[in-house]
DNA sequence: CTTGACCTTCAAGTTGCTTGAAGGTGTACG
DNA sequence: CGTACACCTTCAAGCAACTTGAAGGTCAAG
C-alpha cells in the first residue's frame, strides 16, 4: 500500500505521514524497488490510532511515549490514564476561558449594534475595546 | 518612559513588545541618545489596544488593520464588526467541539476505572482508543 | 510517447510568541 | 573610582504541528 493510499484509508493526508515518520511517532516505512513508502495493515492500525489520539487533543510526544511503551512489550495503561486526566482537566479550562471569551465578545457584538460609526474621536464601534480594557 | 515600564503598566513583556513592533503592530518607537526605545502615553494606549484585542482572541493581522485603518484617519468601524462577528463565530465553533472532545474524553476515562491493567492481548486502558476509533 | 497522477527529498513558511547569546548603559553602593 | 546589578540592545533559534513549495523521479493509461 502506498503513502496516498494509507492516507485515504485513514483520513490523513501523505505530507502529514511523513511528517509524523520525520518526528518518530510512525516508525520508518518500508520501501519498494523504486523507492516508494510501502504500508502494510499494521502501519494502517497505527496511523489510526495517531489520528484518533491527536483528534482527541493528545500532543505527539504522548502518543510517541504511549506508542514506545507498546513497541517495547509493555502496557502503557497507567501512562494513557495520565494523559487522559490531564486531557480532561486540559480541555475543560479551556472551554471555561472560552465561554468566558464569548460573554465578552458578544457584550462587544451588542454595544457594536447600538453604537452608530462616527468620527474618529466620537464613541464608535471601533473605540468599542477601549473603555472594557480599562476594567482590565 | 523606557520597555520594562511600558511593559509593567500594561502588562507585557518586553520581547513581546519588540516582537509587536517588529511584526508592525506597534510602530517603530523613538530612541534616547543611548538607544534605549522611548515610549510616550499615546504608546501606552496603543499598546494597551493591542493587548486587550489579543485577549480576546482578535489575531495579529486583525490588529494591524484595524490599527493601520485608524493611523490612516479613517473609522474600522466596519471592519472591527466583522471581526468581532467572525470571532464570535470561530470561539462557539471551538467551544463546541470541545464539548464533544470532553464527552468523548470522560467516556474513555470511565472505562479506564472499570478496566484492569492487563497484558497487551486483552481488553486494556491502553487500548482504549481502539474500539472508539471504529465508531469514526 | 507523452500526459497526468502519484511519489521522492529538502527547505521554508505559518502563528505568536519565548529563550538564549553576547554585549552596551545607567545607577547605587562602598 | 570601581564594580555590581538591573536594565537595555540585536540577532538567531526554538516551540507545536503541520503546510506549502521547489525540483525532480515513477508508472499506468491513451
Amino acid at each position: 500500500m502506498r503513502i496516498g493510499e494509507l492516507g485515504t484509508a485513514v483520513g490523513v493526508d501523505p505530507p502529514t505521514i511523513r511528517y509524523y515518520e520525520s518526528v518518530g511517532v510512525l516508525p520508518e516505512a518500508g520501501r519498494t524497488e523504486s523507492g516508494y513508502r510501502n504500508y502494510s495493515q499494521t502501519d494502517v492500525e497505527r496511523l489510526r490510532f495517531v489520528s484518533l489520539a491527536r483528534s482527541l487533543g493528545v500532543g505527539l510526544d504522548d502518543i510517541r511515549q504511549i506508542l514506545g511503551l507498546r513497541d517495547q512489550g509493555e502496557a502503557p495503561c497507567g501512562y494513557v490514564r495520565g494523559v487522559l486526566d490531564r486531557q480532561v482537566d486540559a480541555v475543560k479550562e479551556r472551554i471555561s476561558q472560552l465561554e468566558g471569551l464569548s460573554a465578552e465578545l458578544e457584550k462587544l457584538q451588542r454595544l457594536a449594534r447600538t453604537l452608530p460609526d462616527t468620527d474618529l474621536d466620537d464613541p464608535c464601534v471601533c473605540h468599542i475595546l477601549q473603555p472594557i480594557g480599562a476594567q482590565h
